[in-house]
DNA sequence: TTAGTTGCAAAGGCTTTGCACGCGC
DNA sequence: GCGCGTGCAAAGCCTTTGCAACTAA
């Protein structure tokens, strides 16, 4: 059901129903929604749960890599599920619908020595920005 | 002097001396600031300059295509006068410090036709994470 | 048991807005 | 003079924090 509860839980996380639920609502693919969907989300199945334990799990997940943070309008942060699967995002600029792409090469590959300035380049975020169909 | 500034005014942009004052602050090369940031150094100039009159200027240099707004942290945005010049940044995890780089090749050209969705793509942005030199 | 987690409510950072005054054209 | 631009202060959105009550292991 749950591939992120199934690795958490393998971390020694202390599982709570908050923490499931949130795990829950977050889990599959092409899923970005902001720390505020999330509540929305985990109230249905949960009623009690609060904004600050939603934001608190989620920034967990992240500091763990098992979330990736996206803030792709400056807005509202949103929040990735897939951290273990390579991909770039498509954001359409009318709805702000993210969708998840995957390109050809690695990125890295294209960012020559002289162009590192001496740092330490870990890891390439490419950000596709157009009108999906229905705003086009 | 000011290229952002004369780019303005032949667009028929009322030019005040607030306006003035933000984008002489903002002109030049690796320059990536925050909007309080821009605020702190055109008060140096100008005293009495409020932050929402650079808030709303820095609003019309970015939807007037002049200035681009990168939100590389989820935190305050920042402002990129480069808006004519094809670049990737290059972020310091640590100190949130930003480079300007360039890239080999159209990052547009790696995203394939399978994997657009009907979306019309116009950009491509890249971000590169990693240490600088002071951090590392 | 007991350290880690939760909920509440308040505070905090960043940004936008409403409205009266002021100034570029 | 007209209309856009500005300043102020207040409100708004998103997020974090302090602390007492609670609960998974």
């Amino acid at each position: 059901m749950s591939d992120l509860l199934e690795r958490l839980r393998g971390r020694g996380w202390r599982v709570t129903s908050q923490r499931r639920v949130v795990a829950e609502v977050l889990d599959g693919d092409h899923v970005h929604l902001t720390a505020d969907e999330v509540h929305a989300r985990a109230v249905r199945r949960l009623p009690e749960i609060s904004r600050a334990t939603v934001y608190n799990t989620l920034g967990e997940m992240v500091s763990l890599g098992e979330v990736l943070e996206v803030s792709t309008d400056g807005r509202a942060k949103r929040y990735d599920p897939n951290a273990h699967r390579p991909h770039q995002h498509l954001v359409c600029s009318g709805c702000g619908t993210i969708r998840d792409v995957h390109t050809t090469g690695d990125p890295l590959s294209h960012l020559p020595a002289a162009e590192r300035y001496g740092f330490t380049v870990s890891a390439a975020e490419i950000t596709y920005r157009g009108l999906c169909p229905s705003c086009a």
